[in-house]
DNA sequence: ATAAATTAATTAAACGATTGATTAATTTAA
DNA sequence: TTAAATTAATCAATCGTTTAATTAATTTAT
């Protein structure tokens, strides 16, 4: 009943319905965002969304699993260049500022998802795309152990957190951030002097975060 | 046609609803909930929505505001107290560690409602109630950096966004920590184990974070 | 190559259910 | 007795979804 044959001149308001549906579900959430309001924005008569996906849980499905970034992949490309453990950390606070700040509404939605006791199946999805990612992560700075460049008792799992939680409490709250930072455009937040001052910021927490105090000697000595 | 005379012996309706719209609007928001649950979960008539708040909307805002922490003044009992910069620092993650572990699903309404382009009236009142704070703060990091303990050159907006940023993302999405921690149950993040953990971890980060060299090798002397 | 048959894509209109809100009547307390 | 508190019933509006009809593209048969 769904998917067969296609038609190949035709714009495709499958596609449009998917842009939209991320776009509008990243503003106001899944429930705020209503089937008549999403086909209109798309431009696309109500009975797609049934047509394409089945039904509005349908499309927000589709959406996600579609939409979802592919990160390991980048991930791993890391792996594959030279560099020290530190090179890599950096490279991931790089990747991840850049892949959040340039899809912000998307993000949003998924954080947002996971904040729900909703849609437990939604979560699932979510989740195990995520999930892989921590462990090339947790490879990097077990990498900078190993190697005596980072501290032996870091706590791993919660230096993840404080990664992805500090780039997501200045991206998705956007309010948030700029009366943080006196700036009265929200704009802001997706601008490169942003992007260049949370990039610094982090790097520069993780340095001092993860570095033992003797290769912080070596690179900052003291007077 | 609202506020009027008052019922000493009844149970409070009014209160009721305040309680279980926190605790609903936090695990469902607020466009999922409708107003017949909500009473039912309340126990109450759905008429008592209009007759004590007007609409739904009404008992959102009258919930945000009535529920909404008084930090500051705990924030300023801090600054009362002696003791060193980094001891209120330390005081400072304490309290913010308690508060939204305390109370998560309040928080997790509290920053959704951020990260919406909904209901603007709504992020005016909660960042009416945030902004104090982190003046407070500012203060203190100020005051290691003139006492020479903490490092001149530090970001101190986005500092704090990543001490509330971990936590946040800590506490708000359970699921996605509990993956990340490896651990089964979602009531492990309401744990005193995972409080204490949390703490630690923030800590020992903004330590390195925020005191210079200089400070860092007196208190931790290398061999 | 072309007409007929078939299937996919799209539409306007309507479906029943549920939404937030309100009514008018009743109960409760002072 | 009077005003506040509470109720069941109902309101119009909107919700997500479906229908039945139509158009457009593709396949099949000649």
């Amino acid at each position: 009943m769904f998917i067969k044959k296609k038609k190949i001149e035709t714009v495709d308001k499958r596609e449009q319905l998917l842009k939209t549906a991320s776009q509008l579900f990243g503003e106001k959430g899944f429930e705020a965002v209503s089937t008549r309001e999403l086909a209109k924005a798309a431009d696309v008569n109500i009975a797609m969304i049934a047509y394409y996906f089945g039904s509005k849980e349908g499309l927000f499905k589709a959406m996600i699993e579609e939409r979802f970034p592919k990160t390991v992949t980048h991930l791993r490309n890391i792996q594959k260049q030279e560099g020290s453990a530190w090179d890599k950390i950096s490279a991931v606070i790089d990747l991840y500022a850049e892949k959040m700040m340039g899809n912000s509404t998307f993000h949003k939605l998924i954080f947002r998802e996971l904040s729900l006791e909703q849609r437990p199946e939604h979560r699932d999805i979510i989740l195990a795309g995520i999930e892989k990612n921590w462990e090339v992560i947790k490879t990097y700075i077990r990498e900078g152990q190993e190697c005596g460049d980072f501290k032996e008792d870091l706590d791993i799992e919660l230096t993840i957190a404080s990664v992805f939680g500090t780039i997501f409490q200045l991206i998705n709250m956007p309010c948030w951030t700029i009366r943080l930072l006196g700036e009265k455009d929200e704009k802001f937040v997706k601008s490169e002097v942003f992007k260049v001052r949370m990039k610094k910021h982090l790097k520069e927490m993780m340095k001092a975060h993860l570095f033992t105090k003797q290769y912080s000697e070596k690179i900052h000595p003291s007077v």
